[in-house]
DNA sequence: CCAGTGATGGGACTTGGTCTCATCGACCGG
DNA sequence: CCGGTCGATGAGACCAAGTCCCATCACTGG
């Protein structure tokens, strides 16, 4: 038998979510986190460096998405191609399971300052993840900049429509059309 | 004769500036900060929420573009709208006597994490401002989208420049040119 | 002379986060 | 069966950020 209950990590996140939801960000305590998990603040941050990032653990995200940058057809265009990063992401992270997750976890996210805070500089990171891999096609480096904003716009209004409940499409296919409008919406600026 | 010296919040600015360019951000306390600026801990709290803000004093800019924006030619489209406000800035905000402060309080922040992270905040705020503004304008939400995800762009690359030492062009021509490389490059993705 | 005001100081208190050392079952070689 | 190592965890001291409440004290107007 083992010695210790498996998936420690996970049982934080999961606790933190149910916390957090249940009295909010601020009022709840790494300890009571660490607590329902069935584990102490040592291990909290032995696994997470801070509170914050409890609800941030996919850290395999720009991983995916710089991997379907790379693998998109040579001839594609930049936007194009970060479309398929969009679309690899769709089918590897962005899965039916975990949406309910996905939903429940950004209602906290947008509720709290600090954890928007966080949220803002994984989205900046990731755009700069986006612009090596772009700049790795060949791509110069005005035109991959810009093209990586846009596809962070894209993937803004891709996941938003994904996680809304009224919806039941997959990513890929939402990124697809919020490509496509926001292409469509570039050439009248 | 005064009570108290004038301009606490400046001080408490300025004495952090000098502190973290001499210690780093993480090993100066906000104590020492307070100390060097002749003022207590409780004060510093009075003026800044938290250690952070304290080099992000200049809340006026979002209102500056806000604006400029709203008060460009009702026949200039949405990009050039957001033009007319980095202009604006540039004439009231990122004025010569600035530069400097800006050249070496963006060093300072460019070295730590948990500073970049609440300029990532910061700029997706404005750039929500930006959203709010065009929209103001009648120009249609994926469109604002679009031109503000680009005018932050724009003025990211015309504020790199400007703060360049081997240059000395002012702010607004910096951003037209700025605005029209992005307008190019935007055409080929 | 006196009461009110406003910027500041002082200090207790909570919590996030770091660090170091102790614990203890599992596993492995003999 | 025995002893030693390993790896995940616990315990607790410690520091700094941030909150709160109350005291201070010059200035002001009546």
């Amino acid at each position: 038998m083992a010695r210790w209950q498996p998936d420690a990590p996970g049982r934080l996140a999961a606790a933190a979510l149910d916390l957090f939801e249940e009295h909010g960000y601020e009022s709840t305590t790494v300890i009571e986190i660490a607590e329902r998990a069935g584990l102490t603040k040592s291990t909290f941050f032995r696994y997470f460096p801070d509170k914050r990032e409890v609800l941030f653990g996919g850290g395999t995200v720009a991983g995916l998405l710089v991997e379907g940058i790379a693998s998109a057809p040579p001839a594609a265009g930049p936007l194009d191609a970060v479309a398929e990063g969009l679309e690899a992401l769709g089918q590897t992270f962005f899965t039916v399971e975990r949406r309910e997750f996905s939903g429940r976890r950004q209602a906290v996210l947008n509720a709290h300052t600090e954890l928007r805070e966080r949220e803002a500089l994984k989205r900046i990171d990731l755009t700069a993840s986006m612009i090596e891999a772009l700049d790795r096609r060949g791509v110069p480096s005005l035109t991959a900049h810009v093209a990586a904003k846009l596809g962070s716009l894209v993937w803004e209004i891709a996941y938003d429509r994904w996680i809304d409940t009224d919806n039941s499409e997959d990513f890929g296919p939402l990124a697809r059309r919020a490509l496509a409008e926001v292409r469509a919406a570039g050439a009248v600026c």
